[in-house]
Formats: C-alpha cells, sequence, structure tokens
DNA sequence: TGTGAAATAATTTTT
DNA sequence: TTATTTCACA
C-alpha cells in the first residue's frame, strides 16, 4: 500500500465499484461478467498495473486473447497506462502463447530441429493427400467438411481413440474418424503442427511432463483471459495447467457475445468457472459506457430472446440519442450505395469522419458491393479481415519455398513448389519419388536427395529390395536441379546477408518472379503480383529490424498473424468494413448493420443445416426461438448474438439495412426482412427512405457520388 | 509438359 | 457472376 505513494499514482478511481473489485481481487480466481461496452478491457490492462503496482514482477503476469487484434490493444493500452514497467508483461494470443511453449519444449514434444506451422490450406492439402492415399476421391468430397471434423475433434481435446469411439455414423464422420489419427501422423511425419495443436500439444505436454507444468506455472503467476466465453475444451485445460498450482485466474467474458461456438467454443466454461474453482469471486460490469439508451434498449431486447443465458441488463447514465435508423433498400447495390452516401452526408453535415464509420455484415462477401460503393463515392475504406494478403497465390509460394528451406520434412512445401515454377518434375516422379518414401520410410525431401546421390534410381538393378519407381536421366537432373536450389536458397538464409536480400535472391534463383511476369493475363495483374512479392520482402524487412534475423519466427509469425500489414498500409481516415465476427471488440459512433434478411443474418446455414435441399418452400415459422426442420430443432441463440455483438458496437448511430431483393449468382431473389428487427421495438426505431440512385452506368463512374454533392449542396442550403 | 478453352463449383463466421 | 479447375490438344 505505502508503495502507491512512491510510484504513479494508478486511478483507481476511475473504475466503477464493480470494475475496482475486479482490479483490485489480486489472489484467488475472479470471474468477471463484463456486458459490452462495459470497460472489459479497461479492467485488464488497469488489473495488470495494480499488480505491476503492487510489486509483482511484469515477467510473472499473463493476459490471453483471442485474436491478435484484442492482444495489441491490450499492448496499447497498458503501455499507456504504466509505460516501460509493462514491456515484460506476457500479452499474448492463446495460440502465440502455445507457439511460445511448444517452441521452448520443442526437445520435449519430439521436434529438435524445430517444426513448421500448417495453416488451412497446408491442412486441407494434407488431408487431400491422405483420402488419395485410402484411395478416396477428393472431388466427391468436401474435403474441408472433413478436415472441419477433425479440427472439432481436437478442439474437444479428444484423442484420435476418443473421436473414433463416439463419433456419429455418417459418411462424412467415418472418413474423418479413419483419417483423425493418419493427419496427425503426417503432420507428425512432416514435423509440423497446425494451429489447434499449438494448443492440443502444448496441453499434453503440461500434461504428462511435470517439469515443463512446473517451468510454466511458476514462470505465469498472474493470468488473465479475455473472451474468456470463446475457450474451447483444448484452451480451458491449457489454462486449468497453468494456474492450477496458483489459482491466480481472472477471467473476463460475456455469454451474450459467445459467437464461436461452430468453433469449438463452450460458453458453458463460464457457468462451470465456480465449479472449476470454488470460492471464485464475482464480478458484473453491466453499465455501458459506450451506447445510447436507444441502442442499448435495442440490444437488450433482442437479446432477451435467448433462453440459456447469464441473466444481465445493460444500463447506461447517458440521457439522449437518435433513433435506430430502420433502411429497406430495393438490393444489395442499393444498400451498399445507401450506405456510402450517407456516410458521405454524415461527414458533410455532422462533423463525423469515415474512421467514425463502421459497416458490419454477416458474410465476407457481403463486402464487395460494399468497396465498390465506397469506391464510386471516393471514400476511402479498409476491409478487416477477408483473403488477407498472405492468402495470395504467389506469396504462398514464396512462403513454401521459405518455410522448405528450413523445414524439409514439409512435405506440403515441398509437393507445392517441387514443380512451381515448371522445372520438368511433372506427377509421376512426385509420384515414384513418393513410393520410394513410403517404402523405405524416409521423408519425401530424404528421397528426391537420394535420387540426386544414388544411381538408384537410374533403373540399375539393386541387390537390395525391389526397385520402386525409376526416374529417368531427365527426371534425374531436373530434380537435382530442384535441390540445388533448395540447397542454395538455404546457404542464403543462413548467411549473413539480409533476411529480405537473402529471401529476394532465393526466390529469383527459384525463378518466381518470372513465373509471374509469364503467366500474369495483363501486364498489371503482373505488377501487382510483382509488388505483392516486394511487399513480402518488406514484411521480412520490418520484421528483422524489429526482432533480428531469424526466418523461423518471421514464417510462424506469419502464420499466426496474417494480417498486421494492414493496419500502416491503409488510409487513415477510413470507413471500417468488417464482419460481425471481426468486429467483436471494437466500437464505432456510427455503425450499419446490413443485409438484415432471413438466410443471412440468421444464415440459412444455421436455419437449414442440412444443407440447401429445403429453401423457399419450408419459410420457418417465426417462432421466437427454435425452427423446426424435420425433427431437428434449431438454434439460433449464436446467430441472435451476433446480432446483439453487432449492435453494441455503436456508440451513437446505428443503421439497420436490408435490401428486398439480393442476388446470389446470377438470379435476383426476393428476401424478408431478418426476424431479429422484429425483436428490437419499434419506438425505439425511425424508417428512413433509401433513396436508390439509378444504376450507375459503367462508362460513367462519377455520376453517383457528383448525385451526391447536388444532394449536399441542396441539404446545406 | 505447357497452353488455352470450357466446364463447374461456390457463398459463414477465424486462430 | 466469378474464380478456379479440368481437359483437350499441341
Amino acid at each position: 500500500m505505502r508503495q502507491r505513494f512512491a510510484v504513479p499514482v494508478l486511478r483507481l478511481d476511475e473504475l466503477n465499484a464493480p470494475q475496482r473489485e475486479a482490479v483490485t481481487t489480486a489472489n484467488g480466481p475472479v470471474l468477471v461478467l463484463a456486458g459490452a461496452g462495459s470497460g472489459k478491457t479497461r479492467v485488464i490492462t488497469y488489473r495488470v498495473a495494480h499488480l505491476l503496482e503492487r510489486g509483482v514482477p511484469a515477467e510473472q503476469i499473463l493476459a490471453v486473447s483471442f485474436t491478435n487484434k484484442a492482444a495489441g490493444e491490450m499492448r496499447e493500452r497498458v503501455d499507456k497506462l504504466v509505460g516501460s514497467r509493462g514491456k515484460q508483461v506476457t500479452l499474448s494470443t492463446f495460440h502465440a502463447l502455445g507457439l511460445q511453449i511448444c517452441k521452448t519444449e520443442k526437445r520435449a514434444l519430439g521436434f529438435s530441429s524445430g517444426f513448421t506451422i500448417y495453416d488451412a490450406s497446408d491442412q486441407l492439402a494434407t488431408v487431400r493427400e491422405l483420402l488419395r492415399k485410402v484411395s478416396i476421391d477428393d472431388r466427391k468430397f468436401d474435403v474441408k467438411a472433413i478436415l472441419f471434423r477433425i479440427s472439432r475433434a481436437k478442439n474437444a481435446f479428444l484423442t484420435p481413440e476418443e473421436y473414433q469411439a463416439g463419433a456419429g455414423d455418417g459418411e462424412y464422420d467415418l472418413i474423418a474418424a479413419d483419417l483423425y489419427p493418419k493427419y496427425q501422423e503426417a503432420l507428425r511425419n512432416f514435423a509440423a503442427l497446425d494451429f489447434d495443436d499449438l494448443i492440443c500439444e502444448t496441453v499434453r505436454l503440461l500434461d504428462r511432463d511435470d517439469g515443463a507444468r512446473e517451468r510454466w506455472s511458476s514462470r505465469f503467476r498472474y493470468l488473465m483471459v479475455d473472451e474468456y466465453q470463446d475457450t474451447n475444451r483444448a484452451q480451458f485445460q491449457f489454462l486449468d495447467h497453468l494456474c492450477r498450482a496458483h489459482r491466480n485466474v481472472c477471467v473476463v467474458g460475456d455469454d451474450d457475445q459467445s459467437i464461436y461456438g461452430w468453433r469449438g467454443a463452450e460458453a458453458g466454461h463460464i457457468l462451470e468457472f465456480e465449479r472449476h474453482f470454488p470460492g471464485a469471486k464475482i464480478v458484473k460490469l453491466e453499465e455501458n459506457y459506450r451506447s445510447t439508451p436507444h441502442i442499448l434498449d435495442a440490444a437488450n431486447a433482442v437479446i432477451a430472446n435467448n433462453t440459456k443465458r447469464h441473466e444481465k441488463k445493460l444500463w447506461t447514465a447517458r440521457r439522449s440519442g437518435e433513433k435506430l435508423k430502420l433502411v429497406a433498400c430495393e438490393d444489395a447495390e442499393g444498400e451498399a450505395r445507401f450506405v456510402a452516401e450517407e456516410i458521405e452526408i454524415l461527414c458533410a453535415t455532422r462533423g463525423y469522419h469515415p474512421s467514425d464509420c463502421a459497416v458490419l455484415y454477416r458474410s465476407n462477401m457481403q463486402a464487395r458491393a460494399l468497396e465498390e460503393a465506397m469506391r464510386a463515392q471516393r471514400l476511402s475504406y479498409r476491409v478487416i479481415g477477408g483473403q488477407s494478403f498472405f492468402d495470395r497465390r504467389e506469396i504462398k509460394d514464396s512462403i513454401a519455398y521459405l518455410k522448405l528451406a528450413l523445414h524439409p520434412r514439409d512435405e506440403i512445401s515441398l509437393r507445392r513448389v517441387i514443380n512451381y515454377p515448371a522445372r520438368g518434375i511433372g506427377a509421376s516422379t512426385v509420384e515414384r519419388l513418393a513410393a520410394h518414401a513410403a517404402q523405405h520410410g524416409v521423408p519425401l525431401f530424404d528421397a528426391a536427395t537420394r535420387a540426386r546421390t544414388h544411381s538408384l534410381f537410374d533403373g540399375a538393378p539393386r541387390s537390395e529390395g525391389p526397385e520402386v519407381g525409376e526416374l529417368n536421366g531427365k527426371s534425374r537432373t531436373a530434380v537435382t536441379a530442384f535441390l540445388d536450389l533448395v540447397d542454395h536458397g538455404r546457404s542464403l538464409l543462413g548467411s549473413s546477408v539480409g533476411l529480405k536480400e537473402a529471401a529476394r535472391q532465393f526466390l529469383e534463383a527459384a525463378g518466381i518472379p518470372d513465373e509471374i511476369r509469364s503467366t500474369s493475363t495483363t501486364g498489371l495483374q503482373a505488377e501487382r503480383r510483382l509488388m505483392n512479392l516486394e511487399g513480402l520482402f518488406e514484411s521480412l524487412h520490418r520484421f528483422e529490424q524489429r526482432e533480428g534475423r531469424n526466418l523461423d519466427a518471421f514464417l510462424s509469425r506469419l502464420m499466426l498473424d496474417t494480417k498486421d500489414e494492414d493496419e500502416d498500409e491503409g488510409p487513415r481516415d477510413a470507413v471500417t468494413l468488417v464482419t460481425l465476427h471481426g468486429a467483436k471488440g471494437l466500437e464505432f459512433p456510427v455503425v450499419f448493420l446490413v443485409g438484415l434478411e432471413e438466410e443471412l443474418l440468421p444464415h440459412k446455414r444455421t436455419l437449414y443445416p442440412n444443407g440447401p435441399d429445403v429453401t423457399e418452400s419450408a419459410r420457418p415459422s417465426p417462432s421466437p426461438d427454435g425452427v423446426r426442420k424435420g425433427d431437428a430443432v434449431i438454434d439460433l441463440g449464436e446467430e441472435r448474438r451476433l446480432m446483439y455483438v453487432g449492435i453494441t458496437r455503436a456508440r451513437e448511430l446505428l443503421y439497420l439495412c436490408r435490401a428486398r431483393n439480393r442476388s446470389n449468382r446470377a438470379s435476383a431473389r426476393p428476401r424478408t426482412p431478418s426476424r431479429f428487427l422484429d425483436e428490437i421495438p419499434l419506438e425505439l426505431c425511425e424508417p428512413r427512405e433509401a433513396s436508390v440512385p439509378a444504376k450507375v452506368a459503367p462508362e460513367d463512374e462519377d455520376a453517383f457520388a457528383r448525385a451526391t454533392l447536388e444532394k449536399l449542396l441542396k441539404l446545406t442550403e
């Protein structure tokens, strides 16, 4: 206590009573039920500051969140609050923390020479490879659906055996049950960990290795978890291992904002917290500092339709506020144009800035129309999420080269680049190598190496064992050239040349820039792709400046943190376009919720989980919750929580938009307003006319911007 | 093995 | 509608 006078004073009086209680209860388990906008991040950051003030060493403090964005924000706010004292505090995502532990403990995990991280596309490629091995035509199946089941099993922390015992008997369940152990085995052989493994393997390690558990649970003596409602079983166990010894764990969450059930998150963990940690202190934060009363009333009204929730009601001391704007547009394009135009008007007449505004939608594909409208309106915008820079083909290929140079056992990367750019190593050659690898139980890369050094593949009769796949001289030369290339790259990357330069020379030697130039359909496209490649070099350069010459660290950061580059690139004063999922944790003065239509906000995949076979005829009855389809009662709770998350992002103005028609691919289909709109009391809303400008002629892109300008002139007269 | 035309699948949310 | 993928042919 005396210390408080010695160091800069933490202003605990800036907190309300429950916040203060959550912040100052340093020891023992604490559960903070934090409604939207109730100062959740504030509690975490003040708590960190308070622990530091009490003399807890920064290295012993750990705060975990789910997204890089959230972790970054924690970092920013902690730095602001405590300055350099906070540098040693670990503020991380679950996956980054898992990675840190896996890297430190790589020997105990059996990866003495390191490991690669597999992202979604690597995972898919792995499953495809396995399907081929069991002679299943991967075109006949939705590979994602298989991978999804495997991933879900891992998230639920089920071993292959447990999953096999408990899986359903659908076609996909059987395939997934068959492939799960094979998949794990393959990753093992490739010296790779996928996203799920970063958690699961860490848990297994902490489970079996007392020494490791001891190390890590004493390393972090004070734990905080953000968005606790999003933890899945594996993550829960992870936490449990880390804090079992000291029980200094504070979790912050809101069951009403649980929107990752599909990823295995169990909001039930919030309810179980008390049971797992008897004597836990429970703090409820219900005062909202973000939104106007109308917005909160709407949010409360919608979420009240959910059963199975912690009863709580957001309130605010704020008095005034505008009604919610209810907008029905003709079609998706009209909706997008309305949004763009309205933002323009808000900026011109009411002093808002584009960066005050966000457009929230259910699925990424909705972003396209919005982007077009923003461009037509000359508004700068940034799209959060979506397909990231690093998903681009040329980038993925380049990264595969880098990964391969570091981790030759990474068969997926090897297969990806062995004939890219084409160098005369066709499918049959790869198959021969693969057969040889399988027969001798060595990695594919080693099989290729043997093709170079041994005459084994020359067709000369060998005494040892039967011949597996002979390579002709031409193929051998090609394979040799490829291996020389990888060797060359490895030595470049291992030399003292800057990483950026090393990577550039390597990829140029690989012929990637040439390939881009010759395969691009237009010069513009080639230009763009080369620029992307340059962007990769730049981010490599920046990383090297910041964190030193460590390609492995760069690559793993890249896999986990795919979109940190958007931040510095994008224009500063820009409208934010983001999915409802991506918007969680954000707030904006002005929010547009678009596409509030049946089959889009309660998404059709939730409405009709068994596929698109039942469509228009089976219009669900508008009962408050639960739609019967066949015998299954469909739970729309998560969709409703998405609506709730969307509403509560708004501080001042909230627009609820829908289109009367929306075209799927070619055909426009009439749309019904989202049932969630009916759940908002009418008196909170005012209808707004959506003026739908005539369709903009392609040759006159300025027409729309001009129309708005004219309208503005009239308004400001 | 490489190229271009034609067919075809796709649309939930993310570390 | 669009982007990817397949397939026929060189």
